[in-house]
DNA sequence: CTTGACGGTGAACGGACGATCAGCTATACA
DNA sequence: TGTATAGCTGATCGTCCGTTCACCGTCAAG
């Protein structure tokens, strides 16, 4: 296939960026103006070459209408090896360990880099599905789902604790000086807990919502 | 959502059919000669009609142009299958097109499967990490990650948008019978944005924080 | 020195295409 | 018995928009 100039392809981003954006072509004059051109004649080259090198179709004399034959970034696209963990998402973890081996509440399942979701090892990481509001002032919300890494927590971190057998989200506090307790960041019912033994599961490490 | 004719889906599904089989929207004419009809205006009632029950957007006397808001068959999306994508971070999208080849704002990548993230191409598909606190109020921080897919916004979606030359996330409000806005989710802050071409970059789908 | 590709200006033409007005029938509702 | 709403005909108007013609510049290849 022919190699587009540099102009060209700016010409043909467009299009895809206008299609993309708008869900219909752009006219000429669209064209022209966003160049800054001064003439559609300035346009009707470029689409001309556009269509004799084959990058795109059209059917002359019908408005807002073109088919792209190739695209624009088909070629490059470095594909980086990194480690993506897959992860079990659960509903609840009232029983004790969600262990991977006995995973009865699983959900569905999450997909995420361990290095920027700040998790160590896959296998003490899983993922849990928010109910509740009790973490609402720091922005978690009821459906979010939180990773969560099995690790001991440092003051200020959210943590997954188990609440009259119902695991909730909540923060750890453990300033010097005095008991360590577990916060709700809701100002409306603004809770406090204490830490019981093996009452905290887990350190929330990400959030992920689907809009 | 008001409940449409018989007749006015079989004029919405003709213009799902001819965008999926031709790449552009059908004139009034090929939608007249379609459905056998003797006059424009016929055509012309239907559309009305989609476009007050909410189904359409228009944009009035712009030729072969519509916006689908709601789907015809909306309800059986069959659960794409799990796929991790690896997008690229930006951090901000001033310059007009994120294109892979002038990627220079690339901030690093994220992994995430396709399928829960709501996104539907890989290629027109990419990560912004968030700036300002437009959008506190739905719990959506400086800071945060949100995936963006390349698509037309429909009324009550997040979408970055290109204001003042800085993509802001803002909440497309596009209600039947007005103009359609940018309104940002911050109580403190109550600003209002109208639509200009080209100024929404993308639809938000996801957010994903590191905490 | 010519030739061709590339990139562009400026003006004019003509058809494609959306918008609108007037008026028609049929059905449902109250 | 009036009166909406859906659905459609037929004609006209105005402009959006693709096309074309004439012409001009730069740059590299033969």
């Amino acid at each position: 296939m022919d190699k587009l100039t540099v102009r060209q392809q700016e010409v043909l981003g467009y299009l895809q960026l206008y299609q993309r954006r708008c869900g219909t072509w752009p006219s000429f004059r669209e064209i022209e103006s966003h160049f800054g051109f001064r003439s559609t004649n300035a346009v009707m080259g470029h689409l001309r070459a556009l269509e004799r090198k084959g990058y795109i179709s059209r059917v002359p004399g019908q408005a807002r209408t073109f088919r792209i034959n190739l695209d624009l970034g088909d070629e490059e696209r470095p594909r980086e090896a990194m480690e993506v963990m897959d992860i079990p998402i659960y509903g609840n973890i009232a029983a004790g360990y969600p262990d991977g081996v006995e995973s009865s509440g699983e959900i569905g399942r999450l997909q995420i880099d361990a290095g920027s979701a700040g998790v160590r090892r896959t296998r003490h990481c899983y993922a849990l599905k928010v109910r509740g509001e009790s973490m609402i002032d720091v922005g978690i919300f009821d459906g979010d789902i939180v990773v969560v890494d099995q690790r001991p927590p440092r003051d200020g971190d959210i943590v997954v604790a188990l609440i009259d057998g119902e695991s909730t989200l909540k923060r750890f506090m453990n300033r010097p000086g005095s008991a360590a307790y577990l916060k709700a960041e809701n100002r409306n019912y603004p809770e406090l807990h204490p830490v019981s033994e093996l009452s905290i599961q887990g350190v929330a490490t990400s959030v992920v919502r689907h809009l």
